[in-house]
DNA sequence: ATGACCTCCCGTGGAGGA
């Protein structure tokens, strides 16, 4: 079974390319993010049409987060992390689906560095380690999926010395997120392609995609119980050279089922 | 060191992205 994440960077903008992409991969879950619309111009009868159900916390302009199901509809089991009643973007949506506990985040930014949005980015990655630990507590087969901002090593940027003071890599928050994969969730891509640069995302300025000028930013991470199903892993990053693609490019999971 | 480019909005430039 193929899981997938893939920020779109606007959902309707790009609803013919994520289409192109699901007919071709076939995954049969994938967490969107960067929906860029509200809940009412969620596309949910197109995605219905290609084949998948789907679960979606949308928020005008910025932000937005979704979980699709291929031949199914996930069954929503949260629709923001927990920790600030008063956090108003569309970041976090978690749905049971296929057996598995999905959780769908899109990790703020967080710059510049230093200010108010490098702080906001602290406080949320703060919440998503507490919840995750609540996760792993279910002992259930769960997966954070999304955009989390982070180039969590070196080996995850094409020019670490240039992202030294950029709140994608700053210390701090790379340690939030080797925190997250040293409580015991495993960071799928860099499990099945250790030591070896594995790009994500590159920027549309300065002819980067081709350049291999990239980040890895997004990433999946398996729960212990998920994790020994894992089967491989990697980027579509044929889909980043598509004509009008996302900035980001689909990064997807083999998993086998479960143990009888 | 800067700006390159792309998305959204009710806009005809600005904000946000990373």
């Amino acid at each position: 079974m193929k899981i997938a994440t893939f920020n779109v960077n606007g959902i309707n903008g790009r609803i013919d390319l994520l289409l192109r992409w699901l007919a071709e991969a076939e995954p049969a879950i994938v967490c969107l993010q960067e929906l860029k619309a509200p809940d009412d111009r969620f596309p949910t009868r197109t995605l219905e049409e290609a084949g998948y159900g789907s679960v979606w916390l949308g928020q005008k302009s910025w932000n937005g987060v979704a979980i699709l199901a291929k031949g199914a509809t996930p069954i929503l089991t949260r629709a923001a992390l927990p920790g600030e009643a008063d956090d108003r973007q569309s970041r976090y949506i978690e749905a049971a689906v296929e057996g598995l506990l999905v959780g769908c985040l899109y990790l703020p930014n967080g710059n510049p560095w230093p200010g108010a949005k490098f702080d906001y980015k602290r406080r949320w990655f703060r919440r998503l380690n507490r919840h995750a630990q609540s996760l792993l507590d279910l002992k259930v087969p769960a997966i954070l999926a999304g955009d989390f901002n982070v180039m969590p090593t070196e080996l995850d940027v094409y020019n670490p010395s240039r992202w030294t003071d950029d709140a994608l890599f700053r210390p701090e928050i790379r340690r939030d997120f080797a925190r997250l994969v040293a409580s015991g969730w495993t960071d799928a891509l860099r499990d099945r392609h250790p030591g070896q640069p594995i790009y994500t995302f590159w920027k549309y300025f300065r002819n980067a995609f081709a350049r291999d000028a990239g980040l890895r930013i997004d990433h999946l991470l398996l729960s212990p119980t998920l994790a020994p199903r894992l089967q491989a892993a990697g980027v579509d990053r044929h889909v980043r050279g598509w004509t009008g693609s996302s900035d980001h490019a689909p990064v997807w999971i083999e998993i086998g089922g479960p143990e009888p």
